[in-house]
DNA sequence: AACTCGTGGGC
DNA sequence: TGCCCAAGAGT
């Protein structure tokens, strides 16, 4: 801290406080986990807002503490109930994680230093940094998305992000504007800064407490900056899904296993990818919804003596994987709506027919094991 | 260091 | 529409 270079102050208040000025009047100070701020509290709303945007967080939030009220009550709780409580915000690992914490710190109790957080399960860097600050008003450098974002800008660094040494640079700046009274209130406030002035689109220059010494806006560079690495192309991968349905419209759900994608959430069929390299890797068949447990008691208990398969393009985003939906329903009669990619058979055919679908193998074993198991 | 892991929204 | 990204962490 003290071998930091100086900053260059132009005449007035100095950075931090310019910055809790502003959050006096324009900062977020009603958010769910700022009413109490207690360390349980701020942890998980930390955890959730991890690559997550508060908007998102807020009923997540609240609905997890009308559940889960305290530490304890957490801690208390099957895995299961907290992935449902999870269930549709992403990343459930850190559901996992945090559960895990849980039952570390009622075991041991909340940790007050940083490094006693960050021996925590799912609390990286950022998350025990906004801890430290947020629960325990202790000085703490955070560098999040937003920090990053106003740091680089502020600094002009043009440096691209993804470099350790700009991020490195970037922590240094950020640490030399952190204050060391107020360390709640200012870390909200450089987060709200980046939220909601220095976006990343659209800046709102003319609302910021602290562009008299911003450099990016002096050199017109905020639209550019924070640099960034030309992105690597994306590769597309395959994967093939299974949609499992009776005549009544009832749904057979499967639970994946704890660790990958969806981890140990209860999915459609259809949701669970068996990816091309899987197929290859494994091509006797158990990566079949990658070694997940089929639900002792189904959704449903098929009766029908006959199957129909059809296929259906899936595209995700973000990874772009491109899967086939592979939709099997089960009806007692087989039906006469055949169209090319609606093929309808008889559950005690599939063994023969099977070999001439060109099915994905575990897909194929899937189907056989199927038609062998129902009691036909 | 590079990759994985979700989802929703901006433009 | 396609691409980028948002209060990152684990491997």
């Amino acid at each position: 801290m003290t071998n930091q270079p100086m900053v260059a102050v132009l005449n007035g208040p100095d950075f931090s406080e310019r910055l809790l000025a502003w959050f006096d009047v324009h900062g977020r100070h009603d958010l769910p986990w700022q009413k109490p701020r207690t360390a349980y509290r701020v942890w998980v709303s930390e955890v959730m807002l991890q690559q997550t945007q508060v908007v998102t967080v807020i009923d997540y939030f609240n609905r997890f503490m009308a559940r889960f009220p305290k530490l304890e009550d957490l801690a208390d709780a099957p895995l299961d109930e907290v992935l449902a409580l999870w269930s549709g915000l992403g990343y459930y690992a850190r559901a996992r994680n945090l559960h895990a914490a849980a039952r570390v710190m009622a075991a041991q109790g909340i940790p007050d230093s940083l490094a006693h957080w960050l021996a925590l399960p799912g609390v990286g860097a950022s998350t025990a940094a906004a801890i430290l600050a947020q629960a325990f008003d202790t000085p703490a450098t955070i560098l999040d998305g937003n920090v990053k974002r106003v740091m680089a800008r502020h600094a002009g660094i043009n440096t691209p992000i993804e470099q350790a040494a700009t991020i490195q640079a970037l922590y240094y700046i950020a640490k030399r504007h952190t204050p060391s009274t107020r360390l709640a209130d200012y870390t909200q406030a450089i987060m709200d800064l980046g939220a909601t002035v220095c976006t990343r689109s659209q800046a709102n220059c003319a609302g910021c407490p602290v562009s008299q010494d911003c450099v990016a806006l002096k050199t017109d560079q905020v639209a550019h900056l924070p640099a960034r690495r030309a992105r690597k192309p994306i590769p597309t991968r395959q994967a093939v899904f299974i949609h499992l349905e009776d005549e009544a419209g009832r749904i057979m759900l499967i639970r994946r296993p704890p660790s990958g994608i969806w981890g140990g959430l209860w999915c459609l069929p259809e949701y669970t990818p068996v990816r091309a390299d899987d197929i290859e890797a494994a091509p006797s068949a158990d990566c079949l919804a990658p070694r997940a447990t089929v639900l002792s008691k189904w959704s449903f208990a098929p009766q029908g003596d006959a199957v129909q398969v059809a296929t259906f393009e899936h595209r995700f985003t973000h990874y772009q994987l491109t899967a086939c939906i592979e939709r099997v329903r089960v009806a007692a009669h087989a039906s006469p709506q055949d169209t090319p990619d609606r093929r309808w058979f008889h559950r005690h055919d599939l063994p023969e027919v099977l070999p001439q679908l060109g099915l994905p193998r575990p897909i194929a074993r899937f189907l056989a094991d199927y038609a062998a198991s129902k009691g036909g």
